[in-house]
DNA sequence: GGCCATGGTCAAGAATTTCTTATCTGTGCC
DNA sequence: GGCACAGATAAGAAATTCTTGACCATGGCC
């Protein structure tokens, strides 16, 4: 019994007199007088057996009760305030917050989300861009939209796959006049890109290289930790890219880019779009994920008349 | 306003009602009646301004909205919990928990802690074996017993400093009769440990023969990520072991371990006592260090008519 | 089919907690 | 000395939380 919690009230009115160090201050904090907040922390030391504070002539400071209990009540309180306003997210269909890789925020998204706010401006969106946020209660995060495996063992998540990808070389109309075979790219700025890197088999040049029959050239030019960077860079004319195609979508339809081969690599990683088991009905998290699947069928075009290789066919 | 926590008695129902997945679990677990529960849920989802729970025919299930909340509510109410136990072992003199590395808990601290308990019956003690042991509110530790060098940049910490340590080649009587010059250890099993590498500079066999003004043999021999595992080896004559003198102690007095050269490696980490800034004056923790101080100064017997070389000044 | 046990709900009044008002104390500062 | 400040105390008021003693729906059992 000596283990059970205090009263709730008396805990709150400490961790507010501890952090503002100020029992007046507290008191204004949580709206309610001087005196009853006196009474609060001198309740809860009676239930401690012994004082929390030291009441100097006129500022108060922690004893080492205090000090012990202090940061433990102020993580207990924050950790239950941020479970409040997750609950409080799910009844509420005016804001959505949506995070995605920064390649894909950057070349597919955020130059779209204009035609969503459009079609839905009851709808307040924000995006926040970043690979690592998954957690979506704690990153108060509404959706999430990744690029990978499924894991299959998330038992809390709703899943769906948005498009499948594939790769292959990509250059400015300029550069690609100047190939013909996949022999001529031994002799040009090949771009890396890692975040393809860790897929498993991974899809990067030596995969296509593989793929279109020919050992790849050394591995050399630059390396590039987003895709969105190396994509820039070959639209700048700095060399070859081997594009993913749902990132340089816009680019090729505008013929900034052009795909001087056929031979496309595919591979068993998708994007996927992440939400929490149930939250796929509630009404705007479900017109995102419809409005998402409308807007990337449009990219099933640029399927056609195209040579797949699976990179797992090809692995060496 | 919105984002102020709820009344925190509802809270509480919640997670009980949460955790058990049923009502009446919950308003036995609080000591309440079932009416009442029911009254405090109800309160909250109106709160919230929507269901937490889906009231089953004899069963009830979360909703969205209560998968949101829960986690972070037994997240938070844990912390609570924790931060009341820290606080409730500052007032207790009658147990006392130390933790200390599994090395000098073996062969120093267990061996003599009869005799504390004997001085004072009173205190319950406890110890924790580990070296990642810290934080003391968290792991419900009052005291850590720590090798290694003094941070100072831990402002809320009580830290003396227990013993000067000193390493020298140790073995068994009769593997030490073989030994006449350091030159000798070259063609014998060197015992090696870890714990006392990652000093800077490191305590370790290289030091030692630099100390000595030799080259120190290729490093070869079985290695212990333990220094106690390291003395047992020497104990049962597998080798030669650069020894800490707080650790072989008692082997060294009753003649089980012979220290064959004077020459003797100190180190700038100590043995230090550590506990909350405080706490040291709490009678049994006041008590417990003066018994360590008392125990430990025997030790310095064992430093006349040996020669101390810094590991330090001998670095490469 | 009827009955009972189970698990949750509701409403009214009681009990307890929590808050306010008003007054008081000690200390530093002008 | 007197004032302002920061907190303490006491008594009564207000709010909350709880219990009692109903009720309801459902599933299993005889």
């Amino acid at each position: 019994m000596a283990d059970r919690l205090p009263p709730l009230t008396a805990l709150r009115a400490f961790d507010a007199a501890a952090r503002h160090m100020s029992f007046a201050a507290a008191a204004a904090e949580l709206n309610v007088t001087p005196a009853a907040l006196s009474f609060q922390i001198k309740s809860l030391e009676e239930h401690l057996g012994q004082p929390l504070f030291r009441r100097l002539t006129r500022a108060v400071e922690l004893t080492e009760a205090g000090r012990a209990l202090a940061p433990g009540t102020a993580d207990g309180f924050a950790a239950l305030a941020r479970a409040w306003r997750a609950a409080r997210r799910v009844g509420d269909t005016t804001s959505l917050t949506v995070t995605a890789g920064p390649a894909f925020t950057a070349k597919w998204l955020a130059p779209r989300l204009f035609g969503f706010a459009r079609a839905h401006p009851e709808v307040q969106l924000r995006l926040a861009a970043g690979l690592s946020i998954m957690d979506f209660d704690r990153d108060e995060v509404d959706v999430a939209l990744r690029f990978g495996y499924s894991t299959g063992d998330a038992q809390d998540l709703y899943e769906t796959c948005l498009i499948r990808e594939w790769m292959t070389p990509m250059a400015t109309p300029e550069l690609a006049a100047q190939i013909g075979s996949p022999a001529d790219l031994a002799g040009m700025t090949l771009l890396h890109q890692d975040d393809t890197q860790f897929l498993d088999p991974p899809g990067n040049w030596a995969a296509w290289f593989r793929a279109a029959g020919m050992a790849a050239p050394e591995e050399a030019g630059p390396r590039f930790s987003q895709a969105d960077h190396a994509l820039d860079a070959a639209l700048g004319g700095a060399g070859v890219v081997l594009g993913r195609i749902s990132l340089a979508q816009d680019d090729i339809r505008a013929g900034r880019l052009v795909m001087p081969f056929d031979l496309s690599l595919t591979t068993e990683a998708h994007y996927r779009f992440i939400c929490p088991k149930g939250a796929e009905t509630r009404p705007h998290i479900a017109a995102f994920e419809a409005w998402l699947h409308s807007e990337l069928e449009q990219i099933t075009d640029l399927d056609t008349g195209r040579c797949f290789v699976a990179a797992a066919d090809i692995a060496p």
